[in-house]
DNA sequence: AGATACTTTGACAACGATATCAATTTATTG
DNA sequence: CAATAAATTGATATCGTTGTCAAAGTATCT
């Protein structure tokens, strides 16, 4: 049927552990029969057998995909760029959905690992940010890389987008269009980009001397109803801003929509701004000025720091911090 | 380490092969001796190693879903249904993105399927459109279901939805609004939904004789700038029409975007109608009349009609169109 | 040259399940 | 009750790799 690694060291004329060794390149096999063994492997067309690899050596060659987020499109980022840099190791990708607030996410989730040899994990989130869990892991001596942790621990890779800063920056673009009344909407608080990004507001907010209104900052939850909610909140007080800095774009959207049907025009009487650059960002109508993140970048690098560690490739991979990208659409109006 | 079917034989005091046939369900087991094994079973919280069962019957409990299609919210919820399907089923969903207009679609995946003994695949649109893919499939003895087929071939399970039905429902819904102008923007023509979509739109009005004008029927791709390009058409005419039924909501987005910068008011000028009930369907303000289709359940749906062919499970889940739903919201405007 | 160290190679066991086929037990028949 | 058929069970081979460890080949050092 298909092609073994007996075929391949009979026609190469050695021992089938040479041509492990030679697959797997390992140390200790002389030049000349390396690419002897080489030349029959591609002669034969020969591909090792997952299945055996992985009850030998204890290893899937699959790596998984650890979410709870309702944002489609930021998982649909996500998984592109870990398929990008799985294609490229002849890693497969397993998706597996938790949910936070489960008491028992970490023995499912050390079960699942063992039960399919999964090799790593990584990690999105809110999951991220639940440090009692990756201890878990830790003691399991599970890998993962994490995308987006809150607390940087040293013991594991991560990838992480500059939140705080993006969020410094785009408040003080606002001011610099002549906002100086300024709502915000935060984020799901167990999020830790909620508080980055809020803090990147406040601190703008203070830096450039201009008194900050509790009245104009809501929760929120990341959702577009928990953003409805907030324009209605806001749009009710006797004073309201002239621009709103949402901390995504769902709830922009949720306030886009509340202040249309409370007649406020957008952007001429209010501005508002998201944070992710959605799809939704550019399909909504006057278009929304948001900050996008390279989340695929982002992914492909988590991925590829995951499978430098049990590869032991020789160029290795580290954690990194990602550049946010501040875009300016329609619905910021300039003042002055 | 981990359990072993050694420790269960030993433990419940008969061969390895007689634990083997319990936990595959296999006949000619005496009742007390299936009792006694299942009691070690648990006992001893015994599971299969995956990959000892893979290489040794040539499965490895791994689906595949194929996809090609830019659409995220679709690919999210496609994703959902099957996993749902896969968590009960012991299943595991690896995913691989391919592109269609790839003339080495059919070897690169029956290549992959090979390699990591994927035992089926589901194939979503628009390669669920592509015969000759399908049959090079049927001829490797690759296992698949199908989602939204354009051939019913009578060979293959599938799930589909009344694209047909659907579309003239909603035509008609909009003519009973009072709608005598109506134009309409196909979709991406590999897909067999969107030829589907178009008759059922044309039929509808050929029923309520309803004259068709063609400057309003415009071409389109399902994407959001198609959208625009066609409303840029539509709208440079000397009449336009009252409504505009999109394939999809993307393009409606589109649609609605080039009204607005036309000043064209929606609804009261004009009405737009999508279809899919993406998200956007509710960010977008008005928010947009769509037709809403099943999509979780119709995959989990194909996932269990590709994993019941080989589990040969006692209960035949067959193949199955489902209804979709016509959803009335701000964007259809009532003139009568 | 002989002793020693290091590199390269291969024979065979092992991973943990299922498949084969023969042995055993139980049921049926004349 | 013996003969035969059918159901149940187990010993052992097998899937295609990697791991272990010893053997063979080369290089280096007195």
């Amino acid at each position: 049927m298909s092609v073994t690694i007996k075929d391949v060291s009979k026609d190469a004329g050695v021992s089938i552990k040479t041509v492990s060794r030679v697959i797997n390149n390992e140390e200790n096999v002389s030049e000349s029969t390396k690419e002897k063994v080489l030349r029959s492997v591609t002669k034969l067309g020969f591909k090792p057998n997952k299945s055996a690899q992985s009850l030998r050596s204890k290893r899937s060659y699959m790596i998984a995909l650890l979410y709870d987020n309702p944002n489609k499109s930021y998982l649909a980022d996500v998984q592109g760029g870990i398929l990008q840099a799985c294609k490229r190791t002849g890693y497969n990708l397993v998706l597996q959905e938790c949910n936070h607030e489960d008491e028992s996410i970490s023995s499912s989730i050390i079960e699942f690992v063992n039960d399919f040899k999964i090799d790593g994990l990584i990690i999105t989130p809110p999951l991220s940010d639940m440090d009692e869990f990756l201890d878990d892991l830790d003691n399991e001596d599970i890998e993962y890389s994490i995308i987006a942790p809150s607390t940087k621990k040293a013991s594991s890779p991560y990838v992480s987008s500059n939140d705080y800063d993006a969020s410094y920056e785009m408040t003080s673009k606002i001011i610099e269009y002549g906002h100086q009344q300024i709502g915000f909407v935060k984020g799901h608080n167990m999020h830790s980009a909620s508080s980055l990004r809020f803090n990147g507001f406040i601190n703008a907010l203070d830096d450039h001397g201009i008194e900050r209104n509790f009245d104009w900052i809501q929760d929120g939850d990341f959702s577009f109803g928990s953003g409805f909610n907030a324009g209605e909140n806001i749009f009710s007080l006797k004073n309201i801003p002239s621009a709103i800095f949402a901390s995504n774009d769902s709830m922009a959207a949720g306030i886009m929509k509340s202040a249309r049907m409370k007649n406020i025009d957008i952007p001429d009487q209010l501005s508002i701004i998201g944070f992710d650059d959605s799809p939704t960002a550019q399909q909504v109508w006057p278009s929304m000025s948001t900050v996008k993140q390279p989340v695929e970048e982002m992914a492909m690098h988590a991925a590829k720091l995951l499978i430098t560690q049990f590869d032991g490739l020789t160029e290795k991979t580290v954690s990194k911090e990602f550049k946010s990208e501040i875009i300016i659409r329609e619905s910021l109006h300039r003042l002055i």
